[in-house]
DNA sequence: GTGCAAGTTCAAGTAAGCTTTAAGTCAAGC
DNA sequence: GCTTGACTTAAAGCTTACTTGAACTTGCAC
């Protein structure tokens, strides 16, 4: 095995991620390294599958809590086979369906609004409070809407 | 003309949206009112409207700064007519349009990937960054994308 | 053995969209 | 005239996902 192991500085070239971000993801226990003598970070070379697991959950929409959950899904000695990989992968399609019906019944209730006239009217549905594609909620925006609104007021 | 103004309170009752995020609003310049005598807020009943079409926007995925300038383009004095809220539902319609395509696009990769195997080689489209869905920034997420990525490093 | 890039930690800053809190004022019923 | 609920402001807090800065250390080449 040539090169087992990879600077921070070689992980972020690879990975696409800043320096940074990973060493955030490691007090987030995304990921994890060892240290040289000196106190430097040594990740071992899988952690850039990791790491690109990372990015493509979040592209699905995914918070870093929810990554590090599936993370914990994984096998943690040896690498994931075919089999944990699918398995994500289909509940993110489920996640992705999901998102995806309700921008489609928010557009369609669009569009017979703009036909009917009514968004100047309260009796639109699309003025209604509803459960359609994202929630407000206290602090930040939720993509995928994992946290129930809070009761107005 | 009966009861021509609201209060704050009436105000998120009717329309759902808290008393601090109207006032925040305002301060935002989403909303105006005028004062009584005592310093409290009168809201023109229309402001109602004006609301209703605040949270629709943001259930499409509009920021609130993406809000104030649609609001912008409305009539200030008039009430806006049909043709003024189908030219605003044009254009949500094709933001809707586009955040589904992005879905659908990152969702058939997906399903490729699960057939291909890929997910576990950085030659899979998930995994190098790609201009999917939603990116990340500094700072909250946005909905739209509509603020470019800051370059990584 | 020196110079410099690349690494380290910790704290604070950033973004959006609010909510919460503190400390007080107004309006209305009795 | 007093209580009570609704209202006021300003400032701070919350959330996520990082970045930035300061002050310093390591590692490698020459």
């Amino acid at each position: 095995m040539p090169q087992q192991w990879i600077t921070i500085g070689e992980l972020a070239r690879r990975s696409g991620a800043a320096a940074s971000a990973l060493r955030f993801y490691e007090t987030q226990g995304l990921v994890a390294s060892t240290r040289t003598a000196g106190g430097q970070r040594q990740f071992p070379k899988d952690v850039l599958r990791r790491v690109a697991f990372i990015r493509a959950a979040q592209a699905v929409g995914l918070s870093l809590e929810q990554i590090k959950a599936a993370l914990a899904t994984l096998p943690e000695q040896r690498t994931p086979t075919k089999a944990d990989w699918e398995r994500l992968s289909q509940s993110w399609r489920g996640l992705l369906d999901q998102r995806i019906q309700a921008l489609v019944a928010l557009r369609d209730q669009l569009s017979s609004c703009i036909g009917c006239g009514c968004l100047s009217l309260r009796s639109c549905a699309l003025y209604n409070p509803g459960d359609v594609a994202q929630r407000r909620g206290s602090g930040a925006r939720y993509l995928l809407g994992d946290r129930a609104a809070r009761p107005v007021g």
